[in-house]
This record gives C-alpha cells, structure tokens and sequence, in this order.
DNA sequence: AAAAATATTTAAGTATACTTAAATTAATTT
DNA sequence: AAATTAATTTAAGTATACTTAAATATTTTT
C-alpha cells in the first residue's frame, strides 16, 4: 500500500464523516492538492483493487477493505500524535506534521508497542478517537460544536477538530485545550458568534471556531 | 531527497566506510536490491545533481554535499535505533527494520527533539556513533575487531556492526551486547576461530562473528 | 598476452503518480 | 427549459525509479 493510497483513502473516509457527499473526486483532489484528473485516476485504480466503489460522477465509498486500511493509517496517526504530545511536548500542530509523514512507515509491530506504552488510549491529544488494532472505534461521542451550546452553562473542551496551524496556536494562547472547561456566557444569534469564559478572560469566537471546537456540557 | 536518493547516498557512505573501492555501482547494487542498471542510472543522475562524483567504470564518491544528506540520514537512523531501544525495549534487530522506515520521515526538528531527549547521545545501541546536527562524527572510535584481541586479556564490547537477524538473536542469546565484558581465552589463528569466556559460559566463535564483534581493551 | 569471466553501461521498456488540455456530463442560474 | 457554470472524465504526456537484454569495458585466469 503506497503512501499515495493511504491518504487517498484517508482523505475519502474524513471528508464522507464530515459530509457523506464530499467524497468525489474534486473535494479528494482539494484535500490532497492534487489535480481532478489525478484523483479521478486513483479512484479507478482502487476500484479495480477492491478499496473504494467507483461509479462515474458520483462520490466515491470506500469498500470494507479500503475502510479497514484508512483506519489502520488513523490509528497510527493518532497514536503518533499521543506519543509525539507526551513524550516531547510539542504543540498540536507540530504533532500533527509528524505524525502526518510518520504514520506511513509505522509497523503493526510498533503501534502495539506504542499503544500498550500509552495505556491504550482512545483519545489523542486533539480528542480524536483511537481506533483500536481492528480498526474499529469503540467510543461514542455525544459532544456537540460550541456553536450549538448553551448560554450560562459550563462545558468541556472534548474535541479540536482542525489541522490549521494558526487555530492552534490562538487556542494554545488561549486556554482553548483538550480537558479545559469554559463557561458560555452569550450566544450571539444574529452574528453567529459564542462569548465564553474562560481563565478569567472573555474570548468572542466566530463559527469558523465555534464549529470546530467540540463540548459535552459538565454534570 | 527521495527515499531512493538517500538510500543510495548512504550505501555508498556504508560500503566506502567498510572499504574505500567498495562503492562500484555493482556493490550499491548488491547492497540495495536493485540491478545494476539501475545503480549507474541513479549514479549518473546523482552526479548531475553534485550529490556525487562519477566516472565510467570508476567507484563511486560522494561530494561534500553528499555526504551531509548520507551523515543525516545516518544520524536519524542512529537516533531512532536509540529511542525506540530506550523507550520500547525493542531488541536490536527490531530497532534496525523499523530506524530503516522512520528515518526518512524524520524532520530536523523532531530529530533535535529525541537528541536532547535522549541527553544527546554520541551512541547507538550497536555502538555506533552518531553523528551531529552538522553531520559530523565528533567521537574517535579505537576499538579492534574481536579478531584481532589477545589471549588471557579481558574486553568490553564496543560495538556489533550488523543488520543481521540471526546475529542478533544469537548475541542477545548469549550477552553479546555492547558494554558488556568478555575475556578472550583462546585464540585458534589457524582455524580463526575465538575463544571467550562470558557469563560463566565458553563460546567458540568463528571470523564470520569476530570481524564485526568490536571490543576496547579493559585497563 | 590471449581467453574467459565479470562488471558496467547503454538501450528500450514498465509501473506509479502525477500533470495539462480537451471533451463530456452534471448542477446551477436565469 | 435553456443557458451558463462547474465538475468530472478522457487523452496525452512527464518524472522517478526501477526492469531485462544487449553491447562494451574491465578484471581475472590460464
């Protein structure tokens, strides 16, 4: 399995959980930076290798084998990116850069070593789940975007779903993290901004981040 | 620099280290799996790209600017073999299959990183040196092949210089392992076969092992 | 020193993963 | 519903890193 197949796969299977329908060839082509006819190319040549279903202008789907071999290069990308956080302290973006070239010439061997070392998590640093050796999650995630959540109540950073370098930054800066709680203290309707609370500061956040930094409300 | 380039610039830094007429594109050939076609087609394009100096039917020599990439490639190699052998407990064989992935992938950045991790460390588990950020090998290495080492007297072991499996199972086996001591207590120079007491045991190795078994003399 | 064996090089060809340009189909706008 | 716009596909072509087969040069043996 090439690195050019892997994150064909890859890309299909996180562009469909976001928008089941962004999986044809072009939106594959855009994550990539590759050309129309380069990603129309590829999908053929994995239709034939039985990893995706192939059907002219239409969105691509990743059969049970092109599936199983996207989750396994998830799987060693988020233990990389588990292990990178603990072990260096880089910064979510830094690990994610990583994790991004390493995740491709990781062995079965050594993402079991580097799991039990972890004690197996199910999260990585972002919130993301882990899948596990059979590619499969076992979590369920019933966090929502921050966009969707409540005034007054209190909530707990559970998810960054992002790999854009300058978001991380501002979120670092911030005490936007992983863990950290924050108090919703308005929901501008109208404007689509969110004002939380949080370490004694008041942050006014726009949906481009409301709707990437995922909550579970606190008990 | 591809895979492909710095697999070849370092086969030639590896054979030419071993012996300096070692580097005819037939022997990069050898050492890589690949044809010999395909060794002087790199090689004619390498040169191309000042990365080496070839002339017809002469070996091989890298230039200066080859011989940073080799030294680089070398020092993430060496590197990983040192954290995955501190960090997972992995045997030496191991450390090498997964290093030969990895150390292709490794930022400078993050090869920085397990440096100082690690206390920067001028070793690898095979006692091989590591060179440094700039590329150079700082340590002088006076250690003499177990070979060459005399009756009665006592050695620590220095290095095993191998990528063997079967090698390393059997020194793993046995406690050939690097800083650890044997007393040579025969030489049978006729059949060049070596005699050492370690461990309350007696080995009889034979030149196959003690050319590539490195020892220094115990004060 | 000639013959035989070995290595290197050249030539022609292949697979992978792309590219651009043109043709075709689908989706959106009016 | 037709026209425009956008996306997808096909076609032709490129760079990289190989392959095998044949030609040529070097090295070793006798």
């Amino acid at each position: 399995m090439s690195v050019a197949i892997e994150n064909f796969l890859k890309a299909i299977y996180k562009n469909g959980k976001r928008d089941n329908n962004d999986t044809k060839p072009g939106s594959i082509a855009r994550e990539l930076n590759i050309s129309n006819a380069a990603a129309t190319d590829m999908a053929q040549k994995l239709a034939a290798k039985d990893l995706l279903h192939y059907e002219k202008y239409q969105a691509l789907r990743l059969t049970e084998k092109g599936t199983k071999v996207a989750m396994d290069v998830i799987r060693k990308h988020r233990l990389w990116e588990s292990f990178l956080f603990k072990t260096f302290d880089m910064s979510l973006h830094d690990i994610h850069r990583e994790a991004e070239l390493l995740e491709h010439q990781t062995s079965d061997f050594l993402a079991e070593k580097m799991s039990a070392y972890l004690g197996n998590p199910k999260f990585d640093p972002h919130g993301d789940p882990i899948p596990n050796a059979d590619g499969e999650i076992t979590t369920v995630d019933s966090s929502i975007a921050l966009s969707q959540a409540e005034e007054g109540k209190h909530y707990t950073i559970s998810r960054l779903m992002s790999d854009d370098k300058e978001f991380f930054e501002f979120c670092a800066q911030h005490g936007l993290k992983y863990g950290h709680v924050v108090l919703v203290s308005k929901q501008f309707t109208k404007t689509k901004m969110t004002q939380v609370q949080i370490n004694n500061n008041t942050l006014i956040l726009n949906e481009g981040f409301t709707s990437i930094i995922y909550v579970n409300e606190n008990e």
